[in-house]
DNA sequence: TACTGTATTGCAACATTGTTGCAAAATATT
DNA sequence: AATATTTTGCAACAATGTTGCAATACAGTA
């Protein structure tokens, strides 16, 4: 597991640090989307705000975490998988977010069907967010 | 023109004010959404930043504008034709971002298709946003 | 139209969230 | 182990959103 995260900072050629290491665990053991905020809570007093801002930000940069669109403008991140480690971007599974526990989840097998834009819309990414009640709350 | 913010406004029950119009009128002008920064400008320092706040509140408890979930975290709201009149919930159309100029466009000629979940989640809402470029900046 | 009860607004103060510059500390490189 | 580079934490700031309350505007009725 920590071997893990120092591997795949590596491969993006970050420098290994406590808190990349750890804030990268918390999106390797969470099954669910993180927000800022929950990060900070699960890292307790241990990294300054501003820290976990920036390491956000990195992630985000090298394709190591991506954001989702949510309807509550909260903005959540998650590591999906393979996906995350090989460095693609992100915008071909669906998310859900539950109404009940806010719970936000990837998809990751559910794909998201082919648009039809009208003239002179070119995409070159869709996100599709469900939301409703999880199978926690169910 | 005037006349329709009037009676959009009776139609669900909310007194006729001042802030209540134009904040309305500039929704139907506008043919895409609109983030709260976009509703200061465009309405001078007539109105407080508070009552802009409370205002589209209002509006979304009744249902006139709809919030969009978007990719880079600002809350957008939008007005979508015939369907926000008639007071329906608009979880059933596209919505395009512009990565270069922002515009936030309802694609209400485009529709959400059906999304098969995983076993034990249920849907209320599905919201798509496509990013790429619009329009008038392809 | 004037009167009265109710709803809305503006102000002030506050809370939360996110950003920037810079010195101190940690990491990577040799 | 020594040095160059990167990252961190702090402080200060900026932007965004919220709440309580008195003043004002609105709606309904005479």
């Amino acid at each position: 597991m920590l071997y893990s995260t120092i591997e795949t900072l590596k491969k993006h050629q970050l420098s290994i640090t406590d808190s990349r290491k750890k804030i990268l665990e918390l999106f390797i053991r969470s099954k669910s989307a993180l927000a800022h905020a929950d990060i900070e809570t699960h890292s307790g007093t241990e990294f300054d705000r501003v820290t976990i801002y920036r390491t956000l930000q990195t992630f985000v940069e090298k394709g190591i975490i991506h954001t989702i669109p949510t309807t509550d403008n909260s903005v959540r991140y998650a590591l999906c998988k393979e996906d995350c480690v090989s460095g693609h971007h992100h915008d071909d599974h669906v998310h859900f977010m539950c109404d009940e526990c806010g719970t936000t989840y990837c998809l990751d097998h559910v794909t998201v069907p082919k648009i039809n834009l009208p003239g002179g819309f070119t995409a070159t990414q869709t996100d599709l967010v469900v939301s409703g009640k999880c199978i926690k709350c169910n």
